[in-house]
DNA sequence: GTGAAAGCGCTAACAG
DNA sequence: CTGTTAGCGCTTTCAC
């Protein structure tokens, strides 16, 4: 069967020394071409391939960074995770995961593996309360779509994000407006919320606010508060794209027509916004580019190099369907 | 700073040899009950936390189990991913993982990189035509929503769930139906085209076919193309809830009446289904089931277990929502 | 240029 | 019950 070939295997079919394989593995030191060759013989000829787990053992670090995120049922993260997956796989790294619910155990018990595997780095998603777990570590971390000082972080601008869906509403003539406010130990939920507040507040309308998951169902859920509590809201601003397609289906169920008597702005811009009817009107993050970034940024950080700024902000902006009312009113 | 501390700083701070650290770590072998407690006492204290590349390296195996998905931007699979994860996460294994866009060469990348990191089994979904890269691995490997001969497999009833669409639509009273056709490499998708076509075969309807990626976005263009070639369809058969939510969002934008002038079937029942306009009748799979089935049986060879059935089939259903005539025609 | 030897951190005989 | 020793597969001085 596979037994499994080592260094000393295709030392001795190639006539040579382990060290010398290995310097033709590494391209490192000298070696006669000729004997290169040979050795690159053995190698093919016996399918070697190095093992990654006794190089890591010996240099002290690896190939593998490791991935924390919330919920990859959550149709931002998986994006994002692409979006790392992509850039650190093309150069050679590989990507070990966890999703943690948000829970802390499962957060410190993933990083604590992760960290004992080697792993020669981590971006993660955690709130910010938890942030100290990742403070210290031994390798490199980059946070994403989540913020503290001290952390290097990728993230798209939600103050923005939370003014423009805010702007959108009021100047499509909406005066009694709901927000559904995410929960708000993670920051961009905060920002985004804050932000939007900050602007109705200016405006001479009626503004309430609901706390929701950032779940279907709990939209689901939200919803029908919503629509009881508050039967004549005629803006809804979702904390992201699943709350507000929740929004949007108990609309449609109650026979409330969308846009003309309620309008609803997502966030995130995920695929489903497009797909629900009417199309969601949304506020867009460059989610896979943020993880390209993070990846990017925290191969700098491997390779020691010198970041130029520690926090990376992305633009976003809003993406116009048929949830709100276009053109003005 | 955080200088690693290893088994010996710990038994030179517990006055004993590297080995019976090692003992109390592992329960392996007899040691003192106060031995113990000053081995443990010096582990809580120095925050000890063995190894794992080293261990791995002696006992040439792991704590790792790979994974190798096609898009895990495809809602389909985190569902899966996550079944597979939270049953694995619960015991001890730690997955790595790879989204192969159905390359062959990063299939093979993948797994290769994998099996040098010593993983001890692997979970893929892989088209059956590469199905060879996954045999005589020197680990144990479980397929997922694939199906061949050989491999341990883990899927769902799809000559049901062919079968299932098309007598719904038979029953509603469709009489044109278009089967959109997935990619035939992939014996589910195969499996359910076939046995929709031949169920559809023995009625006296007209029946015509369209090949389509599984993507929201080439539902989309086949959509248009459908509608355009066959302007008269009455029902839908889908390869998947994404595309026929670009079928739905086509002929809505069509005007065209969803369910009563055409009908629609989906397949998977992701959360999207739910959330389309009119709710989508669809194929539910068991999506996390099948990820926490296949973890099981992982597990299971991994300890040598014999496996009651090589191929773990599990029962699809017909979920009935607002994309059909319900309660007959 | 190349080989011998030591060692990364851990575990598994083998003595004692 | 516990320490000593050897070795997992690889890389890296250090001689030659």
């Amino acid at each position: 069967m596979n037994m499994t070939v080592t260094i000393k295997d295709v030392a001795k079919k190639a006539g040579v020394s382990a060290a010398t394989v290995s310097r033709v593995l590494n391209n490192s030191g000298y070696v006669y071409e000729d004997t290169r060759k040979a050795v690159m013989e053995a190698i093919n000829h016996l399918q070697y391939k190095p093992n990654e787990v006794a190089r890591s053992l010996y240099k002290r670090t690896s190939k593998l960074i490791g991935l924390v995120l919330p919920d990859i049922t959550n149709p931002f993260f998986p994006a994002l995770a692409r979006g790392v997956e992509d850039n650190l796989q093309q150069q050679g790294y590989r990507v070990i995961f966890g999703n943690t619910d948000g829970d802390t155990t499962k957060e410190m018990e993933y990083i604590d593996t992760f960290l004992q595997h080697n792993v020669v780095g981590l971006i993660a998603s955690v709130d910010h309360l938890h942030h100290e777990v990742l403070t210290n570590l031994r390798v490199p971390v980059v946070t994403v779509d989540r913020i503290t000082e001290e952390l290097p972080a990728v993230y798209a601008d939600h103050k923005s994000g939370g003014r423009l869906a805010a702007e959108k509403l009021i100047s499509s003539g909406c005066e009694k407006i709901v927000v559904l406010r995410g929960p708000q130990d993670a920051k961009p939920l905060y920002d985004r919320f804050q932000s939007a507040m900050q602007y109705l507040s200016e405006k001479n309308v009626s503004v309430n606010f609901i706390d929701c998951q950032l779940s279907f169902e709990d939209g689901r859920k939200k919803a029908k508060e919503l629509f009881n509590q508050f039967p004549d809201t005629e803006g809804i601003i979702a904390c992201n794209d699943l709350v507000a397609a929740a929004m949007l289906h108990e609309a449609v169920t109650r026979g409330i027509n969308v846009p003309t008597d309620l309008q609803v702005i997502g966030y995130d811009n995920i695929t489903i916004s497009e797909i629900v009817h009417p199309s969601l009107t949304t506020i867009h993050q460059p989610t896979y580019d943020m993880g390209v970034k993070a990846a990017d940024m925290l191969i700098k950080l491997i390779n020691k190099e010198k970041l130029g700024m520690i926090h990376e902000q992305l633009p976003v902006y809003l993406k116009e369907r048929n949830s709100t009312l276009n053109g003005g009113i």
